[in-house]
DNA sequence: CGACGGCTTGAAGTCCCTCAATATAAGTGG
DNA sequence: CCACTTATATTGAGGGACTTCAAGCCGTCG
């Protein structure tokens, strides 16, 4: 607990980093450590017991499966994020690690009791969920694009983004979090299309692939551009 | 503003409904009502006065509006629903009035200032949003399915839930409450590929329509297949 | 009445999906 | 180390669904 946290990567960027020292040992009493495999589920869909967790390292993504099985990725977290809803009775989602990864797990009604002793946890939850809203809107606007091309640009735009140091500079090379089935989940394509629409940019020069999930980016400036018009 | 709470039609069910009658009354002085005629914007994309609203009555839409003016919708407030970002510098989206409205609106500052005043207030507000998000990924849901038709299907029924008093049972007959253009707008369709699809859905019987936004709604269990399946 | 905006309907073209084969990479066991 | 397997990607051909472009319909309002 205490340990854990003064240790902890993102003590300053995650929601409990509003608290301190002595709040924050309390809270991490509460919660536990849990480590995850790439593909192990956190929460299933239809779970009874609420709960959430915030992602100390690692990657999850946030999945919806259809009757059929096709399986739909309505968000990513990142760390210092925050997942899971505790008013909610059922689980909606299901939320599975991408990569190798380590949460504080908290069970909903100890996170209840917890932002009801302190309002400042309350409010650094409500702050975050405020740009969870943004990101999902910000995801839609992506999916609903009607050109395969502007989605995938999209999409690579905003990895590229996320992969660099400096907030406003696309990385000029950097490894997909996503292999090109979950791409192809996140913006409502199949498989075949992202691979296509990736092979066409190469073909371009906007950028280039190495290996299956390394991408150099030549043409950021071009890639931005497919990414709003045309 | 005590007399506008007291006669308030959402005083039971807004997020200040969890303060009692005299924090209540302290809020009511910070907000001011306003009110809205259809297309009448409420927050414009860029404001620097980071601002939210409570939405008493009427109806909304967050709007993204791409570089060559083509317009989406990512999202809509009805009676009850709070809008807007505190934290945020800037106003990401557009909103603006579908109907007539009213609304509570706060300055961003004074909002901040509220919830640190009132925890309960920002327990309120974390709960919506949470919500908020869920509402979100569900039209992800919907604009990322391949088909028009299961998208159109889709929101066809979640408005018949919206309009039905019983919460599981879609109304039999209500009226949509957007065009046929900002439907497209929410879906990532086209208004003609929209049109077609009801009028495909009113030729197998599944509903018929009536004037240019009513629709009856004839076989509720046929739409909701076609929403899940196919 | 005539104009306008929203909706519907039609015809043609394009883009993406489906189906299928091949390629590449990583992992397993002999 | 290599054959074999499995999972992931790429590439091709064909067909279907949505878009685009265009015309006509219907209600409202000046």
């Amino acid at each position: 607990m205490s340990l854990a946290c003064a240790q902890c990567p993102v003590r300053d960027r995650a929601a409990c980093a509003v608290l301190d020292e002595t709040e924050r040992g309390e809270l991490g009493r509460i919660g536990r450590m849990v480590d995850l495999a790439p593909g192990e589920v956190l929460f299933r869909a239809g779970d009874e017991a609420p709960a959430c967790a915030t992602l100390v390292e690692g990657a999850l993504k946030i999945v919806d499966t259809t009757a059929e099985g096709f399986e739909h990725i309505l968000g990513l977290i990142h760390p210092a994020g925050f997942v899971g809803e505790f008013f909610q009775p059922f689980a909606r989602h299901e939320v599975v690690a991408l990569t190798r990864s380590r949460l504080c797990v908290f069970g909903g009604h100890d996170m209840e009791r917890a932002i009801e002793r302190y309002p400042a946890l309350a409010r650094a939850l409500l702050r975050r969920a405020q740009t969870d809203v943004l990101a999902s809107r910000d995801l839609l606007s992506l999916t609903s694009s009607p050109s395969a091309k502007r989605k995938v640009a999209g999409l690579l735009l905003a990895f590229a983004d996320a992969a660099s140091d400096s907030p406003c500079h696309p990385a000029a090379a950097f490894d997909l979090p996503l292999s090109r089935g979950e791409m192809a989940a996140m913006l409502g394509l199949t498989i075949e299309t992202v691979s296509r629409r990736i092979t066409a940019m190469e073909r371009d020069g906007i950028l280039s692939r190495t290996g299956k999930r390394g991408i150099a980016l030549h043409d950021p400036a071009r890639l931005s551009g497919l990414a709003e018009r045309s």
